[in-house]
DNA sequence: ACCTGAACACCGTTCAAGT
DNA sequence: ACCTGAACACCGTTCAAGT
């Protein structure tokens, strides 16, 4: 919100001296694509909130407002600018193997990437859904993988809800810490190693006996873990499920 | 982005005719609670974007700049805002039973109910460390809790992490598409239930089988089947720590 | 048809002026 | 001291005018 002061090197600001009109750009050489990617850039150099038809104007030598006739709004910009990072990022399409956990890591691991390297967009595509190949792919090898660790159907549609919304809000939380302004994230990560030891052991004694060793809002283990305790239980659930169904079960619960 | 465009009948435009000045408000009649109030009614009835110092001004007919003799700019409004809610929402301190797993629960759910009352806050709540009493209370509950399954204290620290990270961002997940504009959010909803079952069953076959039965992004379950296999997960590894020191073990796993 | 320029309705924020 | 008014530097967006 506090946003620093720029001199006003704007052409033509209204009681100015007339300079000269600006270059004209040829036609038809602007299009989604080249705006796309002048758009990207802006975005992870400087922030989402930087990326204005202004500075995408600026970058490209052309009016802002020219813009317009490639996009209906802002909003529509963004959207196409999230779903074709999300195509080129994990469009190659992960093949299964025979073991189910080691899948759901790899693409788990996947969409985390994605979110941490274009993090400033990681709010806007934790909660849309895209309708878009590359989605359906990845739900179609995620539901597959849950019936091959021997979930029931039941439990495989609920379990992958449950471990998509995991997954990527988990990355989404990652990534937007890291996309912080750097010294809010610096004075927020600074607590969980200051701070919090210096609470009174009388009202908080675990903290006290604990703060040398707490990981910090953005810390990466998070993640790792958090996903290995999912897989646990679904694996667990899943041997259960066996079992119920007759089927042989082959150490449960171990690794 | 798409904002609807009023009609401008703010006071003593440009040009326009001279209206009467506006009534003065009494002198130390506005302070930070009332402002506050002010502003929290705006944002939870017409979201975020619409609470800005303008309407906020206008709801307390006050000048919009009058705000900044209480705040400092938007953001410290904004975070003061947010603070001042998670210590109203959960202020009571939960109090511990005998049952870890049941106190999880009611901390967990509690944060849950929180984020999908403020959800407009909820993407500016996730990711911010407040530093506040209400925090530290629930940090210290977390981790005795998590003592009191029984695992080690290098364990400890790291599901604190993992479950609180889990528990704030599927949380804000879930209330930050229930803060969607109503048709985005039905149009998103919509595609689970009518695009997914129109998918090619040759390229898409196990969610062709599914499709019927898959919930929406923003389907309650994902919170409460996700939060369940934290905890089974995390019950099964403290089974094997407390095995491990050598203490007795009362059926690992089970419900 | 595509790009530009001017204009409009907003934002947050600063600062001098009123009471 | 606290509130107001005017002004500044931006936003997104529309629309008539240029080429």
């Amino acid at each position: 919100m506090t946003v620093a002061r720029q001199p006003n090197n704007r052409r033509s600001k209204p009681g100015g001296p007339k300079t000269a009109p600006r270059a004209r750009r040829p036609r038809d050489s602007l299009s989604q694509e080249t705006i796309l990617a002048a758009a990207e850039e802006i975005a992870l150099r400087d922030g989402l909130h930087a990326l204005t038809f202004q500075a995408i104007g600026d970058a490209l030598g052309a009016h802002p407002t020219s813009l317009y006739r490639h996009f209906r709004d802002k909003d529509e910009l963004v959207l196409e600018l999230v779903d074709g990072l999300r195509a080129r990022s994990y469009g190659g399409t992960v093949t299964a193997t025979d073991d189910w956990r080691a899948d759901m890591r790899t693409i788990s691991q996947r969409v985390r990437e994605h979110y941490v390297r274009y993090a400033p967009f990681a709010q806007e595509m934790v909660m849309r859904t895209t309708r878009r190949p590359v989605e359906f792919a990845n739900v179609e090898f995620t539901l597959d993988a849950l019936r091959r660790a021997g979930l029931d159907d039941d439990e495989v549609v609920v379990m992958q809800r449950a471990l998509g919304n995991f997954v990527r809000s988990v990355a989404s939380l990652e990534a937007a810490t890291l996309a912080l302004e750097p010294d809010v994230r610096r004075r927020d990560e600074l607590a969980w190693q200051v701070e919090y030891r210096q609470l009174d052991p009388e009202t908080y004694p675990t903290i006290a006996e604990l703060a040398d060793r707490l990981p910090s809002l953005g810390a990466p283990e998070a993640f790792d873990v958090g996903l290995e305790l999912m897989l646990d239980a679904i694996e667990m659930r899943a041997a259960r499920s066996r079992a119920r169904r007759g089927e042989s079960v082959e150490h449960p619960g171990d690794e």
